[in-house]
DNA sequence: AAACTCACG
DNA sequence: ACGTACGTGAGTTTC
């Protein structure tokens, strides 16, 4: 059986127009011709061929005055004209294709759909062949057939549907998605439905009768208002009937050999790659090419000379670099390309010390060669860092990078294996590392100037850089914990979870899996009845604010949430601690330098920026985390970090006299926003402030305020006026820094890191409406990251002056962890406190309490 | 692998 | 008319 793949093109071409384009701001080549959507189709196909590879293949585009794809077109409901800047990348595209060797076809009067409609339906009669449809739009669903497969793409990937998965999914038979727009409408395709019914009703109604004709069949046994919508816009629906069907009879000219997926014209590609600029193709065509590097593995240590600047790349057997063995390490520069085995550099390794070095990661190069007792030097430039600043996606690894610029490396999991890492031959990992130490090497360049053009050179040299020396340090150092600690209370876990589950399942009348969402749903709102409220993909909602809101509703409800924190407790914090103490009885975190879209830090294996505080049952986790001999634990922590920027950032006058006043700063809001003196500020006065402070930080939404807070959202709506109203700039500063980001498509904090935000010129209110929230909050948590990072670097610089042995452990965000000597307290807590306080100024002064105690859980 | 839930700032 | 707080990581169940 042959397969023939049918895309829609205008689909694609629309979709990746949209993914890319920032209002007005998006990829362009050196004449300024526009390529962004291009840029996405190409790869696309690219995909494509590569997945598929098809043996037919055939791209359709809508012609004449159809021209034009409705999932991406309306706002609010209206059509608007295709921009400009899309139209003139369709010729371009087609151009493109022809090159690629695939046919494209479009014809006069009819849209891609029909085309494709009309493909598929030649599968339906012919046995030999067998249809895949690509596209995002789920109107094409109905072509699904026993002979006809779907590939409907999502924001990331796509969901491959056949016959079977389909009516699996819908609970309906493909063909009847016409029926369900002609029931649910589609305002976009000027489709108007049945008014007052939705996707849900339609899809209840379609499984019940099967089809339009079966519900009007049965009209009279439909009841109430329902059945009155549905004889109002019975004209409506049968007319949506007709719009909504993809034509399969359109008249076309072209036989099957001419879709044949044909060789690629390299020549008139790679011309046209280069006229649009798209280097990166460029290469990745010549790349198959001359894809070989030459290389050297070490057999001698005499053999290891490297002379100037270099790129090295430490290839380690595993994700966690304090406990993964060591390969080796490949070293690349003009002269040098050599891949020294670990068991030889662990005998000869000087030149680590001496030569100027770029790495891709180098606190993992500094943190994995420690472990081994070696020690590195003069890393002065780091890829991954550099290419964080510079808001590329590195989220996957070198391998991706290194492919936004043309390069082709392997990603390490290809090598290595998903699950079970394997080493390969050491010919393979030679290869492997070098490759990456040459495109480190070969991009340093590029990547330093770009730091340069986009004037992050201070957050990269004075932040980012000497900050992962100071993530490295106290990576390595680690925090000592008491397993004893967690064994106790592992046992009287057990046990309260063990009554508890008894309790449950007496209250319940039936034992089941307290820990399934599903069943504890079916228990909770089938069998007794209770009232639910949000929903889920899969059903009813037990998150713990629906099961506060039913707290008195059973007995049953207060159960189930002590059952949620106390498993939590035992399997994540007791249970998952435990199996991460190394033999030195220390926890060793993996700090993520470059990954939050903010500028913050994340830490991974364990994750210890979540443990436990605002229960006691779980604060208890606490007291395993304690300090090594003849040590305390001192934490530093920013006070109201964020509301200090803020008030510095809008100039906020009363805000900002509030933080010198050095006032509580919940409570001088809540005297503010109530229109009452200070004194009189209620506890409940107070609580709403603190919410009301929270959602500026946010993006605030009345909606959220309300859910947050338990009150309406007529109220919370209030609410926010009312500050707006007490405190002008902070509402004159939040417009202006939304708008900015609008004008920009991007968004600052004070240390120039910025952040893009995609979302802001989405057709989707939604989406869009994340995207000013996003606007809103990231130049606030990022300037406190910022500042924070600033800190550590000044103190740790401080502390290695003076010879200090205590040790910085921990960062929590706006909280700094230290395991400090008896002897060094008094002096130290006094450095940490300045250091802090004076990391940045701010035109409100930035405070700092510090505490200590036995273990983390006895400070403050 | 994705969804759900819940821990933190 | 839409359906919402910002930023993370991890364990368990479900598909």
């Amino acid at each position: 059986m042959e397969k023939i793949i049918l895309v829609d093109g205008n689909n694609l071409l629309f979709r990746s127009y949209y993914a890319t384009a920032y209002n007005g701001n998006f990829m362009k080549n050196s004449k300024g011709f526009p390529t962004n959507a291009l840029f996405g189709f190409a790869n696309m196909i690219n995909k494509i061929i590569l997945e598929e590879k098809p043996v037919y293949m055939i791209v359709a585009f809508d012609k004449g005055k159809t021209f034009r794809h409705k999932e991406y077109e309306s706002y609010k409901g209206g059509r608007s004209e295709t921009p400009t800047e899309l139209k003139m990348q369709f010729p371009v595209a087609q151009e493109l294709l022809t090159y690629m060797g695939i046919k494209y076809y479009e014809i006069d009067d009819y849209e891609a759909d029909d085309i494709i409609g009309t493909f598929a339906e030649y599968c339906n009669q012919d046995s030999n062949y067998e249809g895949v449809i690509i596209s995002s739009d789920k109107d094409l669903l109905q072509l699904i057939s026993p002979a006809v497969e779907m590939k409907l793409l999502k924001q990331k990937d796509y969901i491959r549907y056949n016959i079977d998965s389909f009516k699996e999914e819908w609970g309906i038979d493909p063909i009847r998605v016409i029926d369900l727009k002609a029931l649910m409408g589609d305002a976009s395709d000027n489709i108007p439905g049945v008014k007052g019914i939705g996707e849900k009703t339609a899809l209840k109604l379609l499984k019940t009768y099967k089809s339009l004709d079966g519900i009007y069949e049965n009209i009279d046994a439909i009841k109430g208002s329902m059945h009155n919508k549905l004889v109002d816009g019975k004209e409506s629906a049968y007319m949506s009937y007709h719009l909504a069907t993809i034509v399969k009879n359109v008249p076309m000219d072209i036989a099957l050999h001419d879709i044949e997926y044909k060789q690629k014209n390299h020549e008139k590609l790679d011309a046209l790659y280069e006229e649009l600029e798209f280097y990166s193709f460029l290469k990745k065509e010549r790349e198959v090419i001359e894809d070989e590097v030459s290389y050297e593995i070490i057999q001698s240590i005499e053999d290891i000379h490297v002379d100037g600047p270099c790129a090295i790349y430490l290839e380690i057997l595993g994700t966690n670099y304090h406990t993964a063995p060591i390969l080796g390490m490949a070293v690349y520069n003009e002269n040098t390309s050599i891949f020294i085995p670990f068991s030889l550099l662990k005998q000869n390794p000087s030149f680590l010390n001496s030569n100027e070095k770029y790495t891709y990661d180098m606190k993992k190069v500094m943190v994995s060669l420690r472990w081994n007792q070696i020690d590195v030097q003069h890393i002065t430039f780091d890829t991954m860092i550099a290419s964080y600043l510079l808001d590329y996606n590195i989220k996957e690894d070198i391998s991706y990078l290194s492919s936004m610029l043309g390069y082709k490396i392997d990603f390490y999991d290809t090598i290595y294996g998903k699950t079970k890492k394997k080493a390969p031959t050491e010919d393979v990992i030679a290869l492997h590392a070098i490759k990456k130490a040459k495109f480190i090497f070969e991009t340093k360049q590029f990547f330093a100037d770009k730091i340069k053009e986009e004037e992050l050179t201070y957050l990269f040299e004075e932040i980012e850089m000497p900050l992962s020396h100071v993530l490295g340090d106290m990576e390595y150092t680690g925090i000592k914990v008491s397993p004893e600690t967690l064994l106790d209370m592992k046992v009287m876990l057990s046990k309260q979870i063990d009554i508890l589950s008894q309790e449950i399942y007496e209250l319940a009348g039936l034992e089941f899996n307290i820990a399934s969402p599903k069943q504890l749903s079916e228990v909770l709102f089938e069998k007794l009845g209770l009232q639910s409220g949000k929903k889920t993909a899969r059903g009813n909602s037990t998150a713990s604010d629906v099961l506060q809101k039913l707290i008195l509703a059973h007995p049953i409800i207060p159960k189930i949430i002590d059952y949620r924190m106390l498993t939590k407790i035992h399997s994540t914090y007791v249970e998952g601690l435990l199996h991460t103490i190394l033999e030195d009885g220390r926890i060793h975190t993996i700090y993520t330098q470059t990954l939050t879209r903010t500028g913050r830090l994340s830490s991974i294996e364990p994750n210890l920026q979540n443990i436990p505080m605002r229960y006691d049952e779980g604060k208890m986790i606490r007291k395993a985390f304690i300090p090594s001999e003849n040590c305390i634990i001192v934490s530093s922590d920013y006070s109201q970090i964020e509301l200090r920027i803020l008030a510095s950032m809008a100039n906020a006058k009363s805000l900002i006299d509030a933080f010198k006043d050095g006032v509580d700063i919940h409570t001088k809001t809540a005297a503010d926003i109530f229109k009452c003196k200070m004194e009189d500020v209620t506890k409940d006065m107070r609580r709403i402030a603190k919410a009301v402070n929270f959602g500026i930080i946010y993006g605030i939404s009345s909606y959220g305020l309300s859910e947050n807070v338990g009150i309406s959202t007529k109220d919370a709506k209030k609410f926010i006026e009312t500050y707006f109203e007490t405190y002008p700039g902070v509402k004159e500063y939040m417009d202006f820094v939304v708008k900015d980001a609008y004008d920009k498509g991007y968004v600052k904090t004070m240390m120039n890191r910025k952040r893009i935000i995609p979302e802001l010129s989405n057709k989707n209110y939604m989406i869009r409406s994340s995207g000013e929230r996003m606007a809103l909050n990231t130049p606030i948590q990022g300037t406190s990251a910022d500042i924070i990072k600033k800190a550590m670097i000044d103190i740790y610089m401080e502390m290695k002056k003076k010879h200090f042995a205590s040790k910085m452990v921990l960062q929590v965000h706006d909280e700094l962890i230290f395991d400090v000597r008896n002897d060094e307290a008094e002096l130290l807590k006094s450095l940490i406190k300045e250091k802090m306080e004076g990391a940045y100024a701010l035109k409100v002064p930035l405070q700092v309490d510090i505490e200590d105690g036995d273990d983390w859980y006895h400070v403050k």
